[in-house]
DNA sequence: ATCGTTGATCGCAAATCAACGATGGCGCAC
DNA sequence: GTGCGCCATCGTTGATTTGCGATCAACGAT
């Protein structure tokens, strides 16, 4: 087991490594529409995601490739359809990564420049 | 000005151009370091930032670019030196963006595929 | 005016991403 | 069995990103 000391270096760059990962699969309007509809859905095939968006089927399933292996959502394969959900503890993941950083020592926000 | 009425297909497309712009500025692991850094610290030089990674002085550079042009961070020319910080309030908007999505629709999470 | 320092920018190579048509597997209907 | 609809994947194209050395502009010091 590694030592939990304290926040180490390695332990903060794997850190950002995750944030990153989370970010980078939200980093693109498409992706951050279909999350949405997913919340909004709670669950819904693939087909009709693919009718919301001005995108080719294979783009959209790239797309949801992606988020899949962010694990902001689910797919499930149903018989002729496939079912997709948001993994809405994931997202709230991010949701914390984010406070936390802005925990990070909160005062002075003035130019220490000079 | 434009009818503010309700969450229009348009104003949806913004807000998630929005988020994905952000989102994809904290798409990499060196930015996330960086704006890491400059949250603890308040302020600091780019020769700071530099020292702490392991990263070529162009590379950091890009970064911090990729960064400010999210308005993440904002750079000001001091003499010699550049003197970086954080906007904190920016980062706060992405918190609150995720947030918002969360907010969307909490209830079941089983699934209401079948 | 000529350095040395700092940091932004250019230009290049490698890697990755985005979008799509085409293909293929899988399950259902016949 | 054959055919069809759904969707994941392959392969290709063009665009963007990443990382870096090299260069350049701005500045302070000599």
């Amino acid at each position: 087991m590694t030592v939990t000391v304290s926040t180490t270096a390695v332990a903060a760059d794997q850190h950002d490594q995750e944030f990153a990962l989370l970010a980078k699969a939200l980093g693109h309007p498409a992706r951050v529409r279909i999350l949405r509809l997913l919340l909004a859905r709670d669950a819904c095939y693939c087909g009709e995601i693919v009718d919301e968006l001005p995108l080719a089927q294979a783009t959209v399933s790239q797309h949801l490739k992606v988020l899949r292996e962010a694990a902001l959502i689910v797919g499930k394969i149903e018989g002729l359809h496939t079912c997709y959900w948001a993994d809405r503890d994931r997202l709230g993941e991010l949701h914390q990564l984010i406070g936390g950083l802005l925990a990070e020592a909160v005062d002075v926000n003035t130019d220490g420049c000079t």
